[in-house]
DNA sequence: AGTCGATTGTATGACGTCGTACAGTAAGTG
DNA sequence: CACTTACTGTACGACGTCATACAATCGACT
């Protein structure tokens, strides 16, 4: 509590809790990077890595809604993986317009050794973090994505 | 474009209150820029104005620590603003490194609106949300914060 | 068959942010 | 005083993401 209302005192009345929200979430991006620094890969080519070996063959737009990001932007983060070598595209028999993307044994290997930095990590960012407040963050989290939705379709 | 939210049914193991916390963040920078459009103003830009507007005087680095960006950014911005005529550039007389940033009457102006528009937004943001459960989430996303930290800190 | 709207992936340009390096200045130390 | 260290703001290149436009393809409808 008291690390709240310290917080609340020195932040301007705006964007209060938001920008908490927004700053924490930069340094999530920031901590998962140096994690997978040693792998070569940052928190976008992880993620769709861990995607891809879970899913198996999906297509880029698939990809690109699951982890919320753009088309286009997805098209190079697996141009980037292919050229490694971690992910292939194969033609989609059945509608030729799509690549299926699927992950190739050395993408398969590299993909267990991100699942263990992520639990890794994962376990740390808990500590002092009891499991029902992970559940109420979660809980408010989704909320608010919802009011957030319906506050920019409009 | 929907849903974000049955992100939390169908995610994979990995990432999830993470991957969560992040597309809201996404979300909200999306939602503020969408209103702050008639402004000509994103978030960026109207949270340092915001700040200027309470703050007074300040230098740059300052800025840039209390909005959790880097310097050089916070130049780009502040050129920005400055070229429009809703802040100004003064020289500090006590030390000749630095420029005191300060808002002009346009600025602050402008900067009530943005007020504005921010209260009505965060308004709709807390539909169905108690302020319990705010503090609860600003508690844990500090403490989230600080295992960051810790975790990026080695 | 043929046509039209919708969808997939890509190319392109733009934007915002970052990291690094740098010159100018300040503050501390001998 | 000189010298060193620390700090401020800027220039520059790089990266990741986005929006838009586009060709290729699919599905539905006539």
């Amino acid at each position: 509590m008291s690390s709240l209302t310290n917080n609340e005192l020195d932040a301007p009345p705006w964007l209060r809790v938001e920008s908490t929200l927004m700053a924490t979430a930069r340094l999530i991006r920031e901590a998962f990077d140096s994690r997978l620094k040693p792998l070569d890969l940052n928190l976008t080519q992880a993620s769709l890595l861990a995607y891809v070996a879970e899913l198996g063959a999906t297509t880029q737009t698939g990809l690109a809604e699951k982890m919320g990001t753009g088309r286009a932007a997805m098209g190079t983060v697996v141009d980037g993986l292919e050229k490694r070598g971690l992910i292939e595209r194969h033609p989609d028999p059945d509608d030729r317009r799509v690549w299926r993307i699927d992950i190739t044994d050395s993408g398969r290997e590299l993909a267990a050794r991100v699942v263990g930095v992520d639990e890794v990590l994962r376990g740390e960012l808990r500590h002092g973090i009891g499991r029902e407040e992970r559940q109420a963050l979660s809980w408010v989290l989704t909320r608010l994505q919802v009011n957030l939705q319906s506050a920019i379709n409009q």
